[in-house]
DNA sequence: TAGATCTCAGGAACCGTGGC
DNA sequence: GCCACGGTTCCTGAGATCTA
């Protein structure tokens, strides 16, 4: 996958450059260029045709994939205290973290935008609740505004655009180098829609001239 | 262990706003 | 006034958890 990046307080340079976060900063890299098109048809068409409209749970199935294979933990507690460690779902929890970074995949509604924002920055600043894990630097994976076109994903996620809206305003509460990734749309196809019943599903159209997509 | 219940993410529907 | 777009809220289905 093609994927452009965003810098907030230099997360790019301590990435490239502070020796502690070459080697997993590699991996992000590694693990978002080896997921190819067909990689993603092939997943979509097993397992989410018959289900989802769009590439959200393709995609994160995929990452999930490639990160767990690269000894990075899921779903990880960001507290220790069980109130929050054991509450259900991902509220308090980041999707990948591994030594010093944080790691959240953002295909969600953009009205929270905001909270995936801020999880990194949870996980790695001091906190009075008793901290589960400590990293020191975050990365936002999200869809770009092509891809959500492209992907079929719904109107009203958060993009890569509206993700870099947010660091302004929120640049004091943001306190450590966070770094959003937005995750460019396939060349070789796009996920146009199709009605089955009441249902709207996704399928598979494959470009005949990539250099046309969206 | 199987059925009931709960939780939550994804998607649909609705509404407001801005551009033409 | 119409249309497109984006934001908010509600609904639904799948998976997780609970309980008998």
């Amino acid at each position: 996958m093609d994927y452009r990046i965003h810098s907030h307080r230099n997360a790019l340079t301590i990435l490239e450059n502070e020796p502690e976060f070459q080697e997993a900063w590699a991996e992000v890299q590694h693990i978002l260029r080896k997921i190819t098109d067909d990689m993603i048809i092939d997943c979509y068409n097993t397992h989410y045709q018959q289900k989802n409209k769009s590439l959200s749970t393709t995609i994160n199935r995929l990452l999930k994939e490639e990160f767990t294979s690269f000894s990075w933990s899921g779903e990880s507690p960001i507290f220790q205290e069980a109130k929050y460690k054991d509450v259900k779902g991902d509220y308090w929890r980041l999707d990948f973290a591994k030594d010093d970074i944080s790691i959240e995949v953002a295909f969600n509604h953009s009205t929270v935008i905001a909270w995936n924002l801020l999880k990194p920055v949870l996980a790695s600043e001091l906190n009075h609740v008793q901290k589960a894990i400590q990293t020191k630097l975050g990365i936002i994976i999200c869809a770009t505004q092509e891809m959500k076109v492209a992907g079929n994903f719904d109107g009203a996620i958060g993009t890569y655009e509206k993700f870099i809206d947010h660091l302004r305003p929120l640049r004091n509460q943001l306190s450590v180098p966070l770094l959003i990734i937005g995750l460019d749309a396939p060349k070789t196809f796009m996920l146009g829609e199709i009605k089955q019943g009441n249902k709207k599903l996704g399928s598979v159209v494959k470009l005949d001239n990539p250099e046309l997509s969206v």
